[in-house]
DNA sequence: GTCTATAGAACGATAGAC
DNA sequence: GTCTATCGTTCTATAGAC
């Protein structure tokens, strides 16, 4: 899905801080993929140089890091909560408000951890990390081992990162933007309203 | 689809057409995003040398048009046939029954029409072309005029594209794919099971 | 229809001046 | 902390032999 390009936040060349230079950044990768946005195109964006850019960064897979550690290590924090609670039904109630706040609180990064193909293999190939797709995958397979019952969350999980891409869906209050994206959720997942205590069904 | 298989298809250097080239780039495009996967990857791949590719493709972007037209001009059919249909919950059911059977003919196609970034823009820089976005999405707006409204579908329609990703779903029965596809479209659009009629409760 | 060889541009990344 | 200048590599794409 596209991206609405931003109405252009120009930092003036000198005393740039990495705050405009990760927005920067994270703007064009969702606009023009990963793989896809060079260094000379970012630092063009910014109005400085590319060595400007190796400066802060020394390689273009250390400020693509820098730009979706942040949401990764959310995202890890609220698969282990989920991880921690008993029955299904809770913890995909936990996976369901957890993500649907990830993807409010960074937007269009969710999209790039999630849908960019550079971001998995680049976090693949580091070992230090626990390489976030299997460790997404396996939570999954506990929560349905049933490879059938895995799709509505998959859909899910997914599908969330699409609407935002919408200017005039991005523009609504984040309130609104959360009921809509817990009743798409609950509605999907099929999730009772108030299951947040750990009594199960199952 | 009457596709005219050669009666030998063979997947050796000498003698492999367009059929092996198309499944041999999408298959790297769905790994590794188009932007990402370069012409000599593409030819290694197949065992050939680039240059044999651009005997059968002009350059990197008629040979991804190559293989994202087809899905793309499927799409649109459903969209038209979509737009016939008095009523949102018909519209809605139109373009549920036919995304599922795009997604489950097309497989990783559908991924990679709707997720990278690089098919959108090369899709919206030939103006021939609808622009694929522009036209999922004004119908997306007509079914939806209200922002809010918008996102169950849109979460479906770009959610479609997970699950396939998973090797283990990605191995089910083609019926029971679309029973799970369909019955989640059901619930997150709120689609009577038989609304094939034209009468609406709005 | 595929090969070798290469052109010309763009890529990530570095060195050294300021 | 940013600049100019450049290195070595890789990219898309072409030319010409077979």
């Amino acid at each position: 899905m596209g991206v609405p390009m931003a109405p252009e936040t120009r930092l003036r060349p000198h005393g740039a801080g990495k705050q405009q230079l990760h927005a920067t950044a994270l703007r064009l990768f969702a606009h023009t993929g990963v793989a896809g946005t060079t260094m000379q195109a970012i630092a063009d964006e910014m109005g400085v140089t590319k060595a400007a850019l190796f400066y802060h960064y020394k390689s273009k897979d250390d400020l693509v890091l820098g730009v979706v550690a942040p949401i990764f290590e959310k995202l890890a924090a609220v698969l282990t909560k989920a991880e921690f609670r008993r029955g299904r039904q809770a913890q995909l109630n936990e996976i369901l408000t957890g993500c649907v706040d990830l993807v409010l609180e960074f937007r269009s990064q969710y999209a790039v951890l999630m849908n960019d193909p550079y971001v998995s293999r680049l976090l693949a190939r580091h070992e230090e990390r626990p390489g976030w797709e299997s460790r997404v995958g396996s939570f999954i397979v506990r929560v349905a081992s049933d490879p059938a019952d895995r799709i509505p969350l998959m859909v899910f999980i997914g599908g969330l990162a699409s609407p935002l891409g919408d200017p005039a869906v991005a523009a609504l209050d984040d309130a609104v933007l959360r009921e809509q994206f817990l009743d798409s959720g609950r509605r999907l997942l099929q999730i009772r309203r108030r299951s947040a205590g750990e009594s199960t069904t199952a």
